[in-house]
DNA sequence: GTAAGTCCTAGGTGCTACACACAGGTCAAC
DNA sequence: GTTGACCTGTGTGTAGCACCTAGGACTTAC
């Protein structure tokens, strides 16, 4: 049985990381009847690294939560998961696209940032680095 | 003077987001002394506009704050703008590339998943198709 | 035997940018 | 005068931790 301590050090994540993940219960482990020490077995570790894996994939740790119920019914999450991982591949298209979008104008206000004048803001424009943005589209 | 829905309406932002800038500082309307209602000028939907494109720009409230601060002292913010731009667009970068790389891991999930069975976890795994994901590099 | 240093505990706060809810006051129109 | 739309402040929830506090437990050295 490993602490906290060691669990962290085995899957490679913060030891708050797993006390987070105690805490929200995605992870119950066992207790030192002597002092109280959270106690994981092999199961936990497994657990563990699933979560990473699953984190890595773009679930949401309130997606886990959800399929490990499911496996704990005794039914195999994998449909669920499908579901879910379409479901995240849309959103993460989404959030691609924008952070595209953004990083494109950021890099297209550095370019136009060479022609304007550092000018003391006259009640007219607060930054023109920023006011001549385009917000269009 | 406007309101709290006359302005969020004339910027095209949620009323909730007008009240947010207001709690937090960004936002300082003056009170109709009658009701207490916010009273905003035209100095604000200016500000709220910046607020907006700085926003798409992918700067936080935070730097908008230290922007609109460093304006108020009479000085140009736009080398201050210029340095965090720089950073965020660094940042940028790396969202990107996380993002570009949990999408790739997403896709292949699919891709796999239909040389996969459903099968009902047996204690050796909790879903293939998680489990499968290459978490190298 | 004790001191130092490292581990553990529970609980709370902070981060971002709002969204939503609550209980109640205000206002214009009918 | 009542309906309905708006406003008020305050508090909570969201995601996934990181960090902090204050204290107890453990290990190792001296």
């Amino acid at each position: 049985m490993l602490t906290v301590g060691e669990l962290s050090k085995k899957v490679n994540v913060t030891a708050d990381t797993i006390r987070h993940y105690v805490r929200i219960g995605l992870l119950t482990p066992a207790r030192d009847p002597d002092n109280g020490y959270k106690l994981f077995g092999q199961e936990d570790v497994k657990k563990t690294v699933f979560i990473r894996r699953a984190k890595l994939l773009g679930f949401t740790l309130h997606d886990i939560q959800i399929i490990l119920n499911h496996r704990d019914k005794g039914q195999s999450p994998c449909p669920l998961v499908r579901d879910i991982i379409q479901q995240r591949l849309t959103e993460s298209k989404e959030r691609l696209s924008e952070l595209n979008a953004m990083h494109y104008r950021m890099v297209q206000a550095m370019d136009k940032w060479q022609s304007m004048p550092d000018s003391t803001p006259n009640g007219d424009a607060i930054c023109q680095l920023i006011e001549a943005i385009d917000e269009g589209k």
